[in-house]
DNA sequence: CTTGCAATTAGGGTAATCCCTAATTAGGGA
DNA sequence: TCCCTAATTAGGGATTACCCTAATTGCAAG
Protein backbone atom coordinates (compact mmCIF):
# COMPACT_ATOMS: atom_id res chain seq x y z
CA UNK A 1 0.00 0.00 0.00
CA UNK A 2 2.61 1.93 0.76
CA UNK A 3 4.84 1.58 -2.23
CA UNK A 4 1.44 1.72 -4.12
CA UNK A 5 0.54 5.00 -3.41
CA UNK A 6 4.33 6.30 -3.97
CA UNK A 7 4.23 5.73 -7.28
CA UNK A 8 0.95 7.26 -7.84
CA UNK A 9 2.48 10.41 -6.39
CA UNK A 10 4.70 11.47 -9.40
CA UNK A 11 3.10 13.20 -12.39
CA UNK A 12 4.93 10.99 -14.94
CA UNK A 13 4.14 7.64 -13.33
CA UNK A 14 0.88 8.64 -13.50
CA UNK A 15 0.78 9.76 -17.36
CA UNK A 16 2.47 6.58 -17.88
CA UNK A 17 -0.52 4.90 -16.05
CA UNK A 18 -2.88 6.59 -18.12
CA UNK A 19 -1.14 5.57 -21.36
CA UNK A 20 -1.60 2.05 -20.83
CA UNK A 21 -4.89 2.44 -19.84
CA UNK A 22 -5.33 1.34 -23.83
CA UNK A 23 -3.21 -1.30 -24.12
CA UNK A 24 0.61 -2.75 -23.47
CA UNK A 25 3.19 -0.84 -24.69
CA UNK A 26 6.96 -0.68 -25.39
CA UNK A 27 9.09 0.81 -23.30
CA UNK A 28 10.93 2.59 -25.48
CA UNK A 29 7.67 4.23 -27.12
CA UNK A 30 6.83 4.76 -23.58
CA UNK A 31 9.90 6.95 -23.14
CA UNK A 32 9.84 8.67 -26.23
CA UNK A 33 6.67 10.11 -25.30
CA UNK A 34 8.55 12.17 -22.46
CA UNK A 35 11.16 14.88 -22.93
CA UNK A 36 13.45 12.79 -20.06
CA UNK A 37 16.05 9.92 -20.73
CA UNK A 38 15.12 6.37 -21.44
CA UNK A 39 17.20 5.72 -18.18
CA UNK A 40 14.82 7.50 -16.13
CA UNK A 41 11.63 6.77 -17.50
CA UNK A 42 12.91 2.89 -16.56
CA UNK A 43 13.07 4.07 -13.33
CA UNK A 44 9.76 5.09 -13.17
CA UNK A 45 9.14 1.91 -14.73
CA UNK A 46 10.90 0.09 -11.78
CA UNK A 47 8.91 2.09 -9.32
CA UNK A 48 5.24 1.00 -10.83
CA UNK A 49 6.74 -2.62 -11.62
CA UNK A 50 7.16 -2.27 -7.46
CA UNK A 51 4.08 -1.37 -6.76
CA UNK A 52 2.22 -3.93 -8.64
CA UNK A 53 0.72 -0.75 -10.78
CA UNK A 54 2.83 -2.91 -14.43
CA UNK A 55 3.88 -6.15 -15.03
CA UNK A 56 6.51 -6.33 -18.36
CA UNK A 57 6.47 -9.06 -20.79
CA UNK A 58 9.15 -9.97 -23.17
CA UNK A 59 8.76 -10.48 -26.92
CA UNK A 60 12.28 -10.82 -28.96
CA UNK A 61 14.18 -7.30 -28.41
CA UNK A 62 11.24 -5.43 -26.83
CA UNK A 63 9.80 -5.74 -23.78
CA UNK A 64 6.19 -4.50 -22.96
CA UNK A 65 4.32 -2.90 -20.08
CA UNK A 66 0.70 -3.93 -18.99
CA UNK A 67 -1.19 -1.76 -16.92
CA UNK A 68 -2.31 -3.95 -13.72
CA UNK A 69 -6.02 -3.34 -12.48
CA UNK A 70 -5.79 -4.97 -9.96
CA UNK A 71 -3.39 -2.89 -8.29
CA UNK A 72 -5.48 0.11 -8.90
CA UNK A 73 -8.38 -1.39 -7.36
CA UNK A 74 -6.38 -2.14 -3.88
CA UNK A 75 -6.18 1.70 -3.70
CA UNK A 76 -9.61 2.15 -4.61
CA UNK A 77 -10.56 -0.12 -1.92
CA UNK A 78 -8.57 1.65 0.76
CA UNK A 79 -9.92 5.37 -0.47
CA UNK A 80 -13.41 3.92 -0.08
CA UNK A 81 -13.57 2.47 3.07
CA UNK A 82 -12.99 6.47 3.83
CA UNK A 83 -15.65 7.63 2.38
CA UNK A 84 -17.95 5.58 3.86
CA UNK A 85 -18.61 4.33 -0.04
CA UNK A 86 -19.08 0.55 0.32
CA UNK A 87 -18.84 -0.55 4.08
CA UNK A 88 -19.93 0.22 7.40
CA UNK A 89 -17.45 -0.37 11.13
CA UNK A 90 -20.18 2.51 11.55
CA UNK A 91 -18.81 6.03 10.97
CA UNK A 92 -20.78 7.20 14.00
CA UNK A 93 -20.47 10.67 14.86
CA UNK A 94 -18.95 11.48 17.79
CA UNK A 95 -18.86 14.70 18.89
CA UNK A 96 -15.82 15.48 21.06
CA UNK A 97 -16.55 19.14 23.45
CA UNK A 98 -13.35 20.81 24.41
CA UNK A 99 -11.53 19.64 27.19
CA UNK A 100 -12.42 15.64 27.47
CA UNK A 101 -8.98 14.76 25.81
CA UNK A 102 -8.28 11.26 27.04
CA UNK A 103 -4.63 10.75 27.07
CA UNK B 1 -2.96 15.95 -7.27
CA UNK B 2 0.95 15.54 -6.56
CA UNK B 3 0.93 16.16 -2.84
CA UNK B 4 -2.06 14.25 -2.75
CA UNK B 5 -0.99 11.07 -3.50
CA UNK B 6 2.36 11.88 -1.64
CA UNK B 7 0.53 12.27 1.68
CA UNK B 8 -1.31 9.44 1.36
CA UNK B 9 1.67 7.24 0.45
CA UNK B 10 3.27 7.45 4.46
CA UNK B 11 1.67 4.88 6.59
CA UNK B 12 1.56 7.40 9.52
CA UNK B 13 -0.69 9.70 7.46
CA UNK B 14 -3.38 7.18 6.27
CA UNK B 15 -3.08 6.32 9.93
CA UNK B 16 -4.43 9.47 10.88
CA UNK B 17 -7.30 10.34 8.47
CA UNK B 18 -8.35 6.75 9.18
CA UNK B 19 -8.57 8.18 13.08
CA UNK B 20 -9.98 11.38 11.77
CA UNK B 21 -12.87 9.48 10.08
CA UNK B 22 -14.79 9.40 13.49
CA UNK B 23 -14.63 12.86 13.76
CA UNK B 24 -12.35 15.58 14.82
CA UNK B 25 -9.60 15.56 17.29
CA UNK B 26 -6.78 17.43 18.59
CA UNK B 27 -2.98 17.51 17.32
CA UNK B 28 -1.96 16.54 20.91
CA UNK B 29 -4.58 13.27 21.30
CA UNK B 30 -3.05 12.68 17.50
CA UNK B 31 0.03 12.75 18.59
CA UNK B 32 -0.63 10.89 21.88
CA UNK B 33 -1.15 7.61 19.75
CA UNK B 34 2.01 8.10 17.99
CA UNK B 35 5.46 6.43 19.01
CA UNK B 36 6.86 9.78 17.59
CA UNK B 37 7.79 13.06 18.74
CA UNK B 38 4.88 15.63 18.58
CA UNK B 39 6.66 17.85 16.30
CA UNK B 40 7.45 14.77 14.37
CA UNK B 41 3.59 14.06 13.96
CA UNK B 42 3.24 18.55 13.72
CA UNK B 43 4.92 17.55 10.17
CA UNK B 44 2.93 14.74 8.60
CA UNK B 45 -0.55 16.72 9.99
CA UNK B 46 1.20 20.07 7.62
CA UNK B 47 1.96 17.31 4.78
CA UNK B 48 -1.68 16.23 5.17
CA UNK B 49 -3.24 20.02 5.59
CA UNK B 50 -0.97 20.81 2.34
CA UNK B 51 -2.68 18.72 0.35
CA UNK B 52 -6.13 19.85 1.25
CA UNK B 53 -6.58 16.44 3.23
CA UNK B 54 -7.39 17.89 6.83
CA UNK B 55 -8.09 21.32 7.87
CA UNK B 56 -7.62 23.08 11.31
CA UNK B 57 -10.16 24.95 13.83
CA UNK B 58 -8.84 26.13 16.50
CA UNK B 59 -10.69 26.42 20.21
CA UNK B 60 -8.51 28.07 22.92
CA UNK B 61 -5.49 26.40 23.35
CA UNK B 62 -6.10 23.29 21.40
CA UNK B 63 -6.28 22.68 17.84
CA UNK B 64 -8.63 20.26 15.99
CA UNK B 65 -8.27 18.53 13.05
CA UNK B 66 -10.70 17.66 10.32
CA UNK B 67 -10.80 15.36 7.77
CA UNK B 68 -11.78 17.08 4.72
CA UNK B 69 -13.48 14.03 2.37
CA UNK B 70 -13.65 15.65 -0.90
CA UNK B 71 -10.19 15.40 -1.35
CA UNK B 72 -10.14 11.59 -1.04
CA UNK B 73 -12.80 11.83 -3.79
CA UNK B 74 -10.68 13.77 -5.79
CA UNK B 75 -8.04 11.15 -5.63
CA UNK B 76 -10.94 8.55 -5.59
CA UNK B 77 -12.27 10.01 -8.90
CA UNK B 78 -9.04 9.95 -10.84
CA UNK B 79 -8.36 6.04 -9.97
CA UNK B 80 -11.77 5.26 -11.14
CA UNK B 81 -11.22 6.62 -14.25
CA UNK B 82 -8.69 4.02 -14.56
CA UNK B 83 -10.60 1.35 -13.53
CA UNK B 84 -13.14 1.59 -16.72
CA UNK B 85 -15.10 4.96 -16.38
CA UNK B 86 -13.22 6.72 -18.87
CA UNK B 87 -13.22 6.42 -22.41
CA UNK B 88 -11.40 8.71 -24.83
CA UNK B 89 -8.80 6.09 -26.35
CA UNK B 90 -10.09 2.55 -24.36
CA UNK B 91 -11.61 0.16 -26.23
CA UNK B 92 -13.93 0.20 -23.55
CA UNK B 93 -18.18 -0.26 -24.27
CA UNK B 94 -19.80 2.22 -22.65
CA UNK B 95 -23.13 2.83 -21.24
CA UNK B 96 -24.17 1.12 -18.09
CA UNK B 97 -26.81 1.75 -16.00
CA UNK B 98 -27.33 4.13 -13.69
CA UNK B 99 -27.47 2.78 -10.24
CA UNK B 100 -25.58 -0.79 -11.73
CA UNK B 101 -22.59 -0.98 -9.64
CA UNK B 102 -20.48 -3.12 -11.85
CA UNK B 103 -18.34 -4.07 -8.17
C1' DC C 1 3.26 40.49 33.98
C1' DT C 2 4.21 35.75 34.91
C1' DT C 3 3.24 30.93 34.80
C1' DG C 4 1.59 26.89 32.42
C1' DC C 5 0.00 24.17 28.64
C1' DA C 6 -0.81 23.27 23.53
C1' DA C 7 1.27 23.32 19.37
C1' DT C 8 4.41 24.81 15.91
C1' DT C 9 8.91 26.36 13.96
C1' DA C 10 14.05 26.06 13.69
C1' DG C 11 18.05 23.45 12.86
C1' DG C 12 20.62 19.33 11.81
C1' DG C 13 21.74 14.42 10.49
C1' DT C 14 20.69 10.61 7.64
C1' DA C 15 18.28 8.37 4.08
C1' DA C 16 15.61 8.34 -0.03
C1' DT C 17 14.13 10.47 -4.52
C1' DC C 18 14.96 12.25 -9.16
C1' DC C 19 17.54 13.19 -13.00
C1' DC C 20 21.56 12.78 -15.85
C1' DT C 21 25.67 10.32 -18.71
C1' DA C 22 28.33 6.16 -19.38
C1' DA C 23 28.65 1.31 -19.31
C1' DT C 24 26.36 -3.10 -19.67
C1' DT C 25 23.13 -7.02 -20.78
C1' DA C 26 20.27 -9.40 -24.20
C1' DG C 27 18.38 -10.73 -28.85
C1' DG C 28 18.10 -10.76 -33.84
C1' DG C 29 20.16 -10.81 -38.03
C1' DA C 30 24.52 -10.40 -41.63
C1' DT D 1 31.55 -14.42 -35.45
C1' DC D 2 30.49 -9.15 -35.39
C1' DC D 3 27.24 -5.52 -35.33
C1' DC D 4 22.99 -3.09 -34.48
C1' DT D 5 18.98 -2.09 -31.69
C1' DA D 6 16.20 -2.44 -27.18
C1' DA D 7 16.48 -1.88 -22.58
C1' DT D 8 18.53 -1.95 -18.09
C1' DT D 9 22.15 -1.17 -14.52
C1' DA D 10 25.94 1.69 -12.45
C1' DG D 11 27.40 5.78 -10.48
C1' DG D 12 27.06 10.57 -9.15
C1' DG D 13 25.01 15.24 -7.96
C1' DA D 14 21.20 17.98 -6.38
C1' DT D 15 16.98 18.09 -3.95
C1' DT D 16 13.57 16.57 -0.84
C1' DA D 17 11.67 13.47 3.05
C1' DC D 18 11.81 11.87 7.74
C1' DC D 19 13.00 11.97 12.44
C1' DC D 20 15.00 13.99 16.43
C1' DT D 21 15.97 17.90 20.32
C1' DA D 22 15.73 22.73 21.46
C1' DA D 23 13.57 27.07 21.04
C1' DT D 24 9.44 29.69 20.09
C1' DT D 25 4.58 31.17 19.48
C1' DG D 26 -0.31 31.47 21.07
C1' DC D 27 -3.99 31.34 24.76
C1' DA D 28 -5.86 31.34 29.13
C1' DA D 29 -5.80 32.22 33.62
C1' DG D 30 -3.76 33.93 38.38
Amino acid sequence: MNTLFKALSHPVRRRIIEMLRAGPMASGDIAASFDMSWPTITGHLNALKEANLISPERTGQTIRYRLEISAVEEALAFLMELTGTGLETAPVPIVTSPGDSQK
